[in-house]
DNA sequence: AACAGTAATAGGAATTATTACTACTTATTT
DNA sequence: AAATAAGTAGTAATAATTCCTATTACTGTT
C-alpha cells in the first residue's frame, strides 16, 4: 500500500477522536483540507485501513463506524444519546466456554452492551 | 394491532427456521403463498412484530436479520459459511460489573462471537 | 531529471437495504 | 350492512455503500 495523503489525513481524523466516526463525519471533516475528495475515496480508505489493521470497524445498528483503538474491547451504547464508549471487558472465559461446549474456533468477540449513560440516566 | 394474514404467514416464517434470515428471505418465502405480496408490506410487518415483541432484530454485519427467539441469547458467527448459530452465555456477571464500574445501566447485552464452527474447521 | 508502471483519485453511476407515499382493500366495530 | 381506520400493493424515494473510468501522482529505474 503506497503512499497516499487522503488516507493519511483519514487516518488522522479518526485517530483524533473517540466518538467513533461513520463515514460521513470524516468525508466532512476531511473536505476541510481537500475540498474535493470524493465519498469513494474515503471508502476505500476506509476498507484499506480496515484491512491493514491499522482501524477497526464496527456496526452500529446497520451502520459502519471507525474506530482507532486496536485494543481487544467493547462498547456501551447508550440510548437516549447514542454514543459509543469503550470499555474493557476480559473475554478470555467466554472463549473457553465456547471452545469447549460449541467446538467453535473464536477468533473474536463483538459485545456491544445497551443502556443508559450516567449523564442520561 | 389488527390481524393481517400477511402478518401472521411472515411470524410463521420467522417461527419457523433457526436460520436468522434476513427480510429478502422472508420475502422470497411469503410470496410462495402470496404471490403479489410487497416487499414494503414485509418490512412493515418486521417492524412491527419487532415493536411488539414478537420477533427481534439482529444485525449481522449493515445488515438485519430476524430471530423468533426472545431468551437473552448470543449468536456464533462463522466467518466460513455465514451461519448464525444461538448459544446461551451467562451475562449476569458483565451487567453487574459495567454497573459498578461504568456507572451505567445496562438493558441488553448484544453478543457475537466471530470465528469457525466446527463443520468449516 | 525524464520515464514507465501501477496504485490512487475524483466524479458520477450503480447497487442494496430500507422507508415513504398513495390510492385501494379488508378487518373490526357499531 | 355501513362506517372507520388499519393494512396492502405498487412504486418512488432515501441512505449507505460499492463500482467504474478516465485522469493523476507516487516510486523505483535509468
Amino acid at each position: 500500500m503506497r503512499y497516499s495523503h487522503q488516507r493519511e489525513l483519514i487516518k488522522e481524523i479518526i485517530y483524533s477522536t473517540n466518538s467513533h466516526p461513520n463515514a460521513d463525519w470524516i468525508y466532512i471533516e476531511v473536505k476541510k483540507s481537500v475540498p474535493n475528495i470524493s465519498l469513494g475515496t474515503v471508502y476505500r480508505n476506509l476498507k484499506q485501513l480496515n484491512d491493514e489493521g491499522i482501524i477497526r470497524t464496527i456496526y452500529d445498528g446497520s451502520i459502519a463506524r471507525y474506530d482507532w483503538n486496536q485494543d481487544p474491547h467493547d462498547h456501551l451504547k447508550c440510548k437516549k444519546c447514542g454514543n459509543l464508549i469503550d470499555v474493557q471487558i476480559p473475554e478470555t472465559d467466554i472463549k473457553k466456554t465456547i471452545k469447549k461446549k460449541y467446538d467453535f474456533e473464536v477468533d473474536d468477540v463483538e459485545m456491544t452492551i445497551i443502556g443508559t449513560c450516567n449523564e442520561h440516566a
